[in-house]
RNA sequence: GCUGACAUAGCUCAGUUGGCUAGAGCAGUUGAUUUGUAAUCAACAGGCCCGGGGUUCAAAUCCUCGUGUCAGCACCA
């Protein structure tokens, strides 16, 4: 087998620039590595573009990098193109490809190159971003374009890959910039890779919350009610209701208060707080007797209120609120993705005032808090250190304090974190928790805040040791960072099939006949006792139709009960998960059903 | 918000170049059947074809403006 790169000081060079310079290294080879697949799809890309160019002749084209999910090219023609004119631009790519084209590199001078695509607006701009004084052209038969590569040496190595979507993007990312056209692909080197690619996708699709959430009816949107607003149905409902019993346990323990505030407060109070100004295009107003009111898109004005409620001593600190605050924020239509983005969602969010000397301990027990409950639904997780955004609140100092306070906190544990330059909260910075889900996308879900400057804006204070006035420091933070996307989140990493602990329905009870309707009447109250929720499938159907039925409602447990479980006082246990099936007197199912829903504490 | 695609029964989908009373499966209701571990049989019911305007003798089908959904961009819990 030929070698279509190599390796060189730990850089992919390809043969044509190997050959140019008298580079010799390590061999890359055609296979699914992750250095074969970068060349692979980096050239699948120019052979795209090369496609694109005979079917759309005007089109120009900007950048075709390789990313996570394979590669896509950013072009620009007059003509539409939509998802019905991918199998026409595949077909096209093959045929080059049969042809086997060689690609060539050569190199020009900056100078030469912008005369060279002097009427090319994109490609002038793709040469702003290079730095040098020349760049390298790639060609395949007529075709080439401006690429640093590295490329296959011939096209015919090109053969097992699919273009999957097209949609727009901006320029350079910025959406002040044109709109191009792209268009996403995968390659890999051989056909069975590319076929287990596409069954992974089609996998994940069977998992998406969306469709999900509709067969097992966890929550439902209408467009006569509005976009982003979501309903929740029964069964949602009662999943909803035990994360929800469970967390407020585990925030008692941790000796939070539950409060509340208000859904909507007066406009003044935003423009104290700053998110008038810095968060206002994103909130909701309306007036009432000529006095407007913001919908709250935060809770931290509520329960800074609740703070000033009353004087607190250096003693009282820290003094943790937390609520499940319903807001609402203005997201982009095109933002709107199932619960995942929404306009109306519920946190779990609190507010610690705590001293500047607690900072430490406070971030390190939430840090712990968010790691026992990613750990319990077993979720990985990574934590990254936001920075001051543009619109901010508070001078540079402040803001050099309160970012070294959280990553000395981070650092002194041995945390590991990454760092988001400018992604803080406009009050302060933060850490934010995302979890990654089932198929490999990252979530941002809890939320650690450090704020130094709501505190001063609403000039909060507490008694020191002194009797003298002290500004508290304020905490923001949510673990789960809301019910809808966190439930969203759970139910793709379960596929839907959810533990015990927090199902919608513990138990389906099948009866075989309906002289056993009073036994499962008997065994619904009991589960009931113990906050286990069943359902009886006691329809007018065959047992086998009922079984199939129950299943696929996905609960985790199916006892059927004919006359021998009546008469015997026990119950044909059918274990979904553990796919197994036996029996057990009705005290131990019941104390198993029980166990199995108080296993789980944050 | 931007680019592109889409919207027919509770759900999943048919519906020809504009042309008879808009169809199917599942779910639902009713009846028969009373079942021992993944679909018993039959009948019935269910539609402002997303909403407003327009073109046409005639619109689910064409045009237009909204609304909503999907993919991505940009923005974010």
């Amino acid at each position: 087998m030929n070698a279509i790169a190599i390796k060189h000081n730990d850089e992919i060079i390809d043969l044509q620039t190997a050959k140019e310079l008298g580079f010799e290294g390590e061999q890359i080879h055609l296979d699914n590595s992750k250095d074969s697949l970068e060349v692979l799809r980096h050239s699948t890309a120019h052979l795209m573009a090369q496609a694109v160019k005979s079917l759309y002749p005007d089109a120009k084209f900007y950048v075709g990098p390789t990313v996570k999910e394979g590669f896509y090219y950013d072009f620009k023609t007059e003509s539409e193109v939509g998802e019905g004119d991918l199998k026409k631009i595949e077909k096209q790519m093959l045929s080059f490809a049969k042809k086997k084209y060689e690609i060539q590199k050569y190199e020009i001078s900056m100078d030469e190159a912008k005369e060279k695509f002097k009427d090319d607006h994109l490609k002038l701009a793709v040469m702003q971003r290079i730095p040098g004084d020349s760049v390298s052209i790639y060609k395949q038969d007529e075709f080439e374009d401006l690429c640093r590569g590295p490329h296959l040496p011939n096209i015919g190595l090109i053969r097992y890959f699919k273009l999957t979507k097209v949609s727009g993007a901006y320029l350079g990312g910025d959406s002040k910039n044109e709109m191009l056209t792209r268009i996403y692909g995968i390659a890999f080197a051989d056909k069975e890779s590319l076929k287990a690619h596409m069954e992974m996708l089609a996998e994940a699709e069977k998992r998406d919350h969306r469709k999900v959430g509709g067969e097992m009816k966890l929550f439902t949107f209408r467009e006569e009610v509005g976009a982003g607003f979501p309903i929740w149905l029964p069964a949602g409902g009662r999943l909803r209701a035990r994360l929800e019993s469970l967390l407020f346990k585990a925030h008692r323990k941790r000796g939070y208060e539950p409060v509340r505030g208000p859904e909507m407060l007066k406009s003044e109070l935003w423009k104290t707080s700053g998110h008038y100004q810095n968060y206002g295009e994103n909130m909701y107003f309306t007036s009432i007797d000529e006095v407007e009111f913001g919908v709250k898109p935060m809770n931290c004005v509520g329960h800074i209120k609740v703070y000033e409620d009353e004087l607190h001593s250096y003693r009282d600190l820290p003094i943790k609120y937390f609520e499940y605050g319903v807001v609402h924020r203005h997201e982009f239509t095109g933002a709107l993705h199932g619960l995942f983005r929404v306009r109306e969602f519920t946190q779990d969010d609190a507010h610690i005032f705590c001293t500047a000397d607690q900072i430490e301990e406070q971030i390190i027990e939430v840090v712990d808090f968010v790691d026992k409950i990613m750990s319990t639904f077993e979720f990985d997780y990574k934590m990254m250190v936001s920075t001051k955004p543009e619109k901010a609140v508070g001078s540079d100092e402040v803001w050099e304090v309160s970012t070294q306070a959280l990553k000395n906190a981070m650092d002194k544990n041995s945390l590991p974190y990454e760092i988001d330059e400018g992604g803080g909260a406009f009050y302060g910075p933060k850490i934010d928790i995302k979890i990654t889900d089932a198929i490999g996308r990252e979530w941002q879900c809890g939320t650690i805040q450090l704020d130094f400057n709501l505190p001063e804006r609403f000039a909060l204070q507490y008694n020191g040791e002194e009797n003298d006035k002290i500004q508290p420091v304020m905490i923001h933070r949510a673990i789960l960072g809301s019910f809808e996307r966190f439930i969203g989140i759970l139910t793709e990493h379960y596929a839907g099939e959810f533990p015990m602990f927090i199902a919608p329905t513990q138990v389906a009870i099948v009866p075989i006949a309906d002289t056993h309707n009073e036994y499962a009447k008997e065994l619904a109250d009991k589960l009931i006792d113990i906050n286990a929720d069943s359902e009886i499938y006691s329809k007018n159907d065959s047992l086998n139709k009922r079984i199939r039925t129950a299943e696929k409602t996905r609960v985790p447990m199916l006892v059927i009960i004919g006359d021998e479980e009546v008469e015997g006082k026990t119950v044909a246990i059918r274990d979904r998960r553990t796919r197994e099936q036996y029996n057990l007197s009705q005290e131990d199912f019941l104390k198993l059903i029980q166990t199995k829903i108080n296993e789980v504490n944050f």
